[in-house]
DNA sequence: AACACCCTCAACCGCTAAATA
DNA sequence: CTATTTAGCGGTTGAGGGTGT
């Protein structure tokens, strides 16, 4: 809500100065992250708490990888997008020192205009595409891939299930979900790495490399093709579950 | 040189979910 | 339990640099 009676000086916008980064860089390392809506109070930076944030994440933070893609990465983010639609978040974190960010501009730059898969188009050439089809093509093709608006049959982030403890203990989960993370995400790239081929699961036929109707563009794949949600959802150390999800 | 067009990518927007008051 | 705040996500925009004519 607007406020009358107190005039707000309107946050500043654009591109980020060397000496503002400067700032905000002292500033975390002396305060440490988060509660980024008095970071701007505090530090003397005239930016939202959201700015001052996307600066640090995307650009300022220790570790962060700039420059051009190696072939190894380009190679990653493709199979990736494939196994996992637009969740960059999930795709740059398997790309040490890439965002986010990067890699959804990399993939709409460089991978998707390339048309690399083929039956990905240009995100322009799509719009068009879609104003000159039919409605019920139409309606099939505004489908999103993997929408964040769209729920997801099962998340992809666990469930924190922190209600109740105290601040050590919350935290003390946290890490064990964030070592979790890493262990699913580490056998699911494992497993597409190896043509699906891993011992855990037994691999559904539809997720068998020689499988004729195994696409992934446009709409979203059913979620038992997707061996992230299946680490997830079944846990990584049990076989339990996913049979009964297969047709 | 001047202009138009294209391309890239940093930053912003709108939204949701989780955390906190 | 509800309201508010905070963090995070994916989609989109637009400034600025590059390239073609």
């Amino acid at each position: 809500m607007e406020n009358n009676k107190e005039t707000k000086a309107q946050p500043k916008r654009g591109l980020w100065k060397p000496e503002e980064d400067l700032i905000l860089k002292n500033y975390i390392e002396t305060h440490g992250e988060g509660n980024w809506a008095t970071v701007s109070k505090r530090s003397g930076l005239m930016r939202g708490g959201k700015s001052c944030r996307l600066r640090w994440k995307n650009y300022l933070r220790p570790n962060i990888k700039r420059g051009g893609m190696s072939k190894e990465e380009e190679d990653l983010i493709i199979r990736m997008h494939k196994l996992l639609g637009n969740r960059w978040s999930l795709i740059a974190g398997r790309l040490p020192g890439r965002t986010d960010n990067e890699v959804k501009n990399y993939w709409n730059t460089h991978l998707n205009k390339k048309s690399i898969l083929g039956k990905r188009k240009a995100v322009d050439s799509n719009k068009k595409q879609i104003e000159n089809e039919d409605t019920e093509t139409l309606q099939d093709s505004k489908k999103p891939s993997q929408s964040h608006n769209s729920q997801p049959i099962f998340s992809t982030s666990p469930k924190r299930t922190t209600e109740g403890l105290d601040l050590d203990e919350k935290k003390e989960v946290k890490e064990q979900i964030s070592v979790r993370d890493t262990s699913w995400m580490e056998r699911a790239v494992q497993c597409f790495n190896n043509d699906y081929d891993y011992d855990m699961v037994e691999t559904p036929v539809m997720m068998q490399p020689n499988y004729s109707n195994f696409v992934f563009d446009e709409d979203p794949f059913p979620f038992y093709l997707d061996s992230f949600v299946q680490f997830e959802a079944f846990g990584t150390d049990s076989d339990v579950g996913i049979q009964s999800f297969l047709p």
